[in-house]
DNA sequence: CTCAAAATACCGCATTTGGAGTATTGCCTT
DNA sequence: AAGGCAATACTCCAAATGCGGTATTTTGAG
């Protein structure tokens, strides 16, 4: 461990935040209750998305609040872009509903955080010191719907379910995109034996060609 | 709305709690605080992964608290066959450490929350009402974690940039497993001509076969 | 020990695939 | 008008694949 610069004497570099949003009253709302609390700072507060991305890189925060419904481009491309350019910013969604597209689809941009507009200031505030922190705050109602889809995506493996060990093995290469050949060379077999158990594969999967049975593999 | 059995008069109906956990003094210790705590009650307690699976399905509880690290069959097969049986069980890994892998295979296998050993008594409590709920509590460092393998899988289609509109489309189609012949005739043009797509496909994708292009498609 | 399943291996044959080259047409952009 | 790209289409050839058999050896459960 070293010293880092600010813990030298200074209190704390507060963190920079800037706000997008569309809405003029909790813009501004946020942005008092940001500046007025210790270890923040408000450095700009745009009211769409096309400002946001013209100006905001000028002067990078450390943290964005952004609305999703923002008149003319979505808050959800706007974090597409600012992540293209910005990539250490870090990105909380702050928005009226709890809509699982809209989860999945601000994460998938690239947002790291994901909060209703109706948390409590002092919890907002927790949350944001969170995420600069390498956090991703959110609902645990919200992390369920994550978990969830990370479930579906990770798991259907139980198609491959009936084959044997060596069957799953051979699969499992055949789907990288090896030849029979190549997978025989692997497993110290002759190219027949893989094709035998191919075949069976096939037969077990209801598959007819390499390419569906390479699909069941990696299902969804 | 209709009325839902507990809500008539009772109180509320105790969430029942199972415990697998090997080291003694944190069995009985989790076991007193949980059935200490009003709204709670430890209907059983298991020192492995074995005796679980046995004898939990006989009286199936609300929500497990299962470790990790236990002997022989670890907490994570464990999770895996519990929720072949019992697809309602909800479990929380309780455990030490917040290794990446272990955190993902949790997941994985069916768990829906994932808190550390070392979280205060008042949280846990929290956290088990919060699950039961149809949340999934877990730390904002570990929500990271799973947003950034979900982003992971989600993007990267960026992979098949550089494709003509045809030639993606041929992708696609090839992807799902179809002969040459099938999307020539889906797609109204000669054999020749999806050939001759599919090989410049395979340029640009730096691929030899369908299987491999395929892969590139579904990409992770 | 015995039976069955799994893994191994081979033959043969028709089809598909991968790779190379060439050519025509239409549509942009300059 | 000219050049470039995309889409279309064809030929030839070697290799890989899919599918039908059959057969031996190993392994594990009863």
């Amino acid at each position: 461990m070293y010293l880092e610069k600010q813990s030298t004497y200074t209190v704390q570099m507060p963190i920079k935040i800037a706000i997008v949003e569309d809405n003029e009253e909790i813009r501004e709302g946020l942005c008092v209750l940001v500046d007025g609390s210790p270890g923040f700072t408000c450095t700009a507060a745009y009211p769409d998305a096309e400002q946001a991305l013209q100006y905001l890189p000028d002067d990078p925060p450390d943290v964005v609040l952004m609305d999703i419904r923002l008149p003319q481009m979505s808050g959800i491309e706007c974090v597409q872009h600012l992540r293209e350019r910005l990539p250490e910013l870090q990105i909380m969604m702050l928005t009226m509903f709890e809509d699982d597209e809209l989860v999945f689809n601000s994460l998938k941009a690239g947002a790291t955080g994901y909060l209703l507009k109706k948390t409590p200031p002092a919890e907002l505030l927790d949350a944001i010191r969170n995420l600069h922190n390498g956090g991703s705050p959110m609902s645990s109602q919200i992390a369920r719907k994550v978990v969830q889809a990370f479930q579906q995506i990770s798991q259907s493996h139980k198609d491959t379910e009936g084959l044997t060990e060596r069957e799953a093995e051979i699969l499992a290469h055949l789907a990288r995109g090896y030849h029979d050949k190549e997978i025989a060379g692997e497993l110290f077999v002759s190219v027949e034996t893989v094709r035998t158990h191919i075949r069976n594969i096939y037969k077990k999967l209801h598959v007819h060609t390499r390419t569906e049975a390479a699909r069941k593999f990696y299902r969804r």
